[in-house]
RNA sequence: GGCCGGUUGGCGCAGCGGGAGCGCAGGUGCCUUACAAGCACAAGGUCACAGGUUCAAAUCCUGUACCGGCCACCA
């Protein structure tokens, strides 16, 4: 057996593992009983990952190597999005900067453009992935673009578009005017600023009461333009002679009427609203209600379209400030007050969205969305943590019609084929430029693209081989669980549900499971603007994979969101350091040493069960057959920060500080006593190492093969058997437990005293114990690894022991410990730590009495609470009697 | 406007009905041959505030105050 390196070269380590583990095609895992199918939340394919995919994936992959271990059949899809606006803009600038316009080269060469940017950025994500230990199945990534994916979305359109579910129509979408296209609602993001609120003057047709003008007041003045009716409030009376009137529009001089709605708010403004039904989501719904002109005065930049004046040619921008002026100049400005509003921007560009009225594809979602909420109300996929299933119930319960086309080139381009002769139109699968109706040669497919969440609703089932090879899919759908940010709970994860339970009348996963937003150090967002952001890929650069993935696992709680602790350089950007995953990097380091310690003690040692030769033993197995229920039921509740934590307590506090030290003493015996422990502190490190491979699979596996393992032991531990709670159930020995706590008292005992009196860990000390008579045979089968830990020249115990002259006592839990310190104390230090000792002691004594002498505690606690309370009040009255003694001794 | 989180030792966080925990930082002492990226020991908190429920509240309920997020969008 080859010895272990000193130090653990975390990247040449790294490499080594991920070379082991393709080589020898771990990754999937096809036979096995029960099915864990899993797919990765596909990142776009614009660029670098960031902490969220690190998170997210790190879950993942701690999910998936479990459930490997445990034998189930295990598949982890790997894939990218093609991300049609972010990719578009992304080329885009990428041509600009080499003087190429999309325009200049047209459709064809510029899709060729954005697959070699895929081909380029796909590659760098996967290695990204593959760096961090994910184990994804390698061998078969898809693509949102890939031919038989497309083949899935085009039937989904079709059969969409042939059941009713998808229609054309001319509607106000949110427009971006530097992105030429219609983006969905979700897709917006609303941004608070600093505006005015025009008071503009509309003179009346006819003077209504000597009054010969109106006041309407808009954040928008240019959107005059387009101006067909004033709308009122109904409620508001004083109004109720102006209705039926009719204004004459300024600059356009058109008459326009004035109407009530119930949208108009009468307290806001002045009361009056312009109605703009081209250009205002509620204005368009006024409009459709009173039968309104919908005049369209902007072009898809924004611009003043054709046919008005000297407004022509002008941006949004310049146009408010014209139109503004003329008012003004006219007399016709009433007032302008500043106005505090939000605007709505472009979540790609940020350019503030223009409502636009277009002609765009929609999916009618009412057939959708019962499935949808029946899936989740019915508790057939679950929420983690459990809160985020009202945001879905909620978002759903007001979901409106989803506008699918988008004004791009890169995208699943939407398969409806017009005929210009005959009028024909009909969504097909293949393409065709005959029409099937007139024979005509005049046929055009559609010009626009579908939504980016069109295709990644399909998911989960078009990445396994729906809709041709439904074998594929069979026993893999629907999924385990779905694990992703909580931002895209409705664009994604809902639609995904809405997809796979109309397509295949089934859930696409059972839980869905929302991890906790990653903010920088001050608990803002992670940015690009800011320069706040960390790189994942930094982090395992300079602490290693492992150290990462374990740091984040830890911030796994039910929090919704973690505050990530790294310090970046402003200026540079980089990382300077990362505290918290320097931590973790030292338990990596913990877990090497300790595992160098073990096999560097293998001299002689030869394969045998592992068997509780003393109480230590028993107690280490014990907490080992814990930890291995606590590990398997957190993983599988997704609990992944409190398997961190019971990981990190049991390996480094249980297993280093405590049985490796008392082994030491063993390990110097010969013969029986020798090997036995051997052989123990191989069956507790291999199975450590199991429970710790999920979380951080490289060291592990990287020390697992120098591990001597049994006959016919699987060749990796990446796929080894799972230490499964049941097997290990028998260990659980509560005797030992107790037994061992009273022991690490005894030794602490010694310790504590040796540094309150500061004696010099070389001065060794004799120690007596005064044990409770069931605590005897425990010290005395110790009493050689006691006298190591503790520096013990002359260790004794008997129940009953006398305090020798001149010691220091302590009392612990079922043991007075008296180190004799003969010349080397100062008694009064003595006194008060005693005095100090018997307060605290009394103060919990009292408590204690205080609730069991409460007969509402009695008559209404249950029984086993009661007993315990006795049982410790006992105790801690007992300790109380034995420090009272000593202080009485010194008087 | 509606909804959801958070407030626990100097800092970052766990715990979420039965004697206040972890990791850092700080203190003291140790290079005890696995580990100084370490070991030992000690110190540090009336669990935001006010009510309530309960035999019992950091934990459940109500309200208040600050932080943070999501959704809606009144021109």
């Amino acid at each position: 057996m080859e010895e272990m390196p000193k130090t653990y070269d975390t990247a040449a380590v790294e490499q080594r593992m991920l070379d082991k583990w393709l080589e020898g095609d771990y990754y999937r895992r096809s036979a096995g009983v029960g099915d864990c199918t899993v797919t990765i939340p596909p990142p776009n394919v614009t660029g670098k990952l960031h902490m969220g995919h690190a998170m997210d994936d790190t879950i993942q992959d701690t999910f998936v190597r479990f459930n490997r271990m445990r034998g189930r059949s295990t598949r982890w899809i790997l894939g990218t999005d093609h991300a049609g606006i972010a990719t578009q803009t992304k080329v885009d600038k990428k041509l600009a900067a080499e003087g190429i316009s999309r325009r200049e080269i047209g459709r064809d060469k510029f899709i060729d453009a954005c697959w070699d940017w895929t081909n380029e950025y796909g590659g760098f994500i996967v290695e990204q992935v593959k760096r961090m230990g994910c184990s994804v199945d390698f061998s078969d990534p898809h693509f949102t673009m890939d031919d038989d994916y497309a083949k899935g979305v085009r039937k989904v359109f079709c059969d969409w578009y042939h059941d009713d579910l998808i229609y054309r129509g001319k509607r106000i979408v949110n427009w971006c005017p530097h992105c030429t296209t219609a983006i969905a609602d979700d897709e917006a993001e609303y941004k608070e600023e600093d505006g005015h609120l025009w008071h503009l003057r509309y003179p009346l047709v006819e003077p209504i009461d000597g009054q010969d003008y109106i006041v309407v007041a808009t954040t928008r003045p240019e959107t005059m333009l387009g101006d067909t009716g004033v709308a009122v409030s109904p409620k508001d009376h004083d109004k109720d002679k102006f209705v039926g009137a009719k204004v004459m529009l300024p600059i356009m001089d058109r008459e326009i009427p004035i109407f009530s709605d119930f949208y108009v708010d009468a307290g806001f403004g002045s009361g009056f609203v312009k109605v703009t039904p081209a250009h205002d989501p509620n204005d368009f719904a006024m409009g459709e209600r009173h039968g309104l002109e919908k005049i369209n005065i902007f072009d898809e930049t924004a611009h003043v379209v054709e046919g008005y004046g000297e407004f022509t040619g002008m941006s949004r921008e310049e146009c408010r400030e014209a139109v503004v002026a003329w008012f003004e100049e006219h007399g016709l400005l009433d007032h302008v007050e500043d106005h505090h509003h939000s605007v709505m921007h472009c979540y790609r560009c940020d350019s503030a969205l223009e409502p636009w009225l277009s002609e765009q594809w929609f999916v009618a979602v009412d057939k959708l969305k019962g499935p949808a909420t029946e899936a989740v109300t019915s508790g057939n996929i679950k929420f983690h943590p459990e809160r985020w299933t009202q945001s879905y119930l909620t978002w759903m319960e007001n979901l409106k019609d989803w506008c699918i086309s988008r004004q791009l080139w890169w995208g699943h381009r939407i398969p409806v084929f017009y005929c210009e002769d005959c009028g024909w139109e009909d969504a097909l699968m293949e393409d065709t430029d005959v029409c099937p109706k007139c024979g005509g040669h005049h046929v055009r497919q559609d010009e626009d693209v579908l939504d980016t969440w069109f295709s990644s609703q399909l998911w989960t089932f078009a990445t396994q081989g729906w809709p041709d090879n439904m074998e594929l899919l069979k026993g893999h759908h629907p999924t385990a669980a779905l694990f992703t940010a909580r931002d895209i709970i409705a664009l994604w994860v809902a639609r995904m549900i809405m997809a796979s339970t109309y397509f295949l009348d089934e859930i696409p996963f059972h839980d869905v499971v929302i991890y906790a937003t990653i903010l920088a150090k001050d608990g803002t967002r992670m940015s690009k603007s800011k320069g706040n952001g960390v790189n994942p890929m930094d982090l395992i650069e300079k602490y290693g994979a492992d150290a990462m993935r374990f740091n984040l696992l830890t911030l796994v709680t039910n929090n919704q969101d973690v505050r990530f602790d790294a310090n970046i350089d402003k200026k540079t950007r980089e990382l300077i350091d990362s505290p918290r995953t320097e931590q973790a990097r030292s338990f990596v380091t913990k877990i090497w040493n300790a595992s160098r310690f073990v096999l560097g003690n293998l001299e002689g040692f030869t394969p045998g069960e592992p068997v509780a030769r003393t109480q230590a033993d028993a107690w280490i197995f014990s907490r080992l057959a814990r930890l291995s229920k606590v590990v398997t039921e957190g993983i599988s509740a997704y609990q992944f920060g409190e398997v961190a934590r019971e990981l990190h307590n049991f390996f480094w506090n249980e297993f280093c500080d405590w049985y490796i030290e008392f082994s030491k003493a063993s390990l110097r015996a010969e013969g029986e006593e020798r090997l036995q422990t051997q052989r123990n502190l191989v069956f507790v490190l291999d199975n450590a190492l199991r429970l710790l491979h999920p979380a951080m699979p490289f060291v592990t596996e990287a020390i697992w093969e120098h591990l001597p393992k049994a006959e016919g032991e699987k060749p990796a531990l990446m796929v080894a058997a799972w230490p499964e709670p049941e097997t290990l159930a028998s260990w659980i020995d509560p005797d030992a437990e107790r037994a061992v706590g009273m022991l690490c008292g005894v030794v602490g005992a010694v310790r504590s005293t040796r540094a309150r009196y500061g004696i010099s860990p070389k001065q060794e000390l004799a120690v007596v114990v005064n044990a409770q008579p069931e605590n005897v045979t425990v010290l005395e089968e110790l009493s050689s690894q006691i006298s190591v830990m503790a520096r013990v020249s002359e260790f004794t115990v008997a129940a009953g022991a006398p305090k020798p002259a001149e010691s220091a006592a302590v009392v612990v839990e079922g043991a007075e410990v008296y180190s004799v310190l003969t010349g080397m104390v100062d008694f009064d230090a003595e006194r008060t730590r005693l005095a100090k000792e018997q307060k605290k002691l009394a103060g919990d004594a009292a408590k204690f009495s205080k609730k069991l002498s409460n007969p509402g505690f009695l008559a209404k606690a249950a029984p086993e609470i009661v007993e315990k309370d006795r049982a410790k009040l006992a105790e801690i009255e007992d300790q109380l009697a034995r420090v009272e003694a000593q202080l009485a001794e010194l008087g």
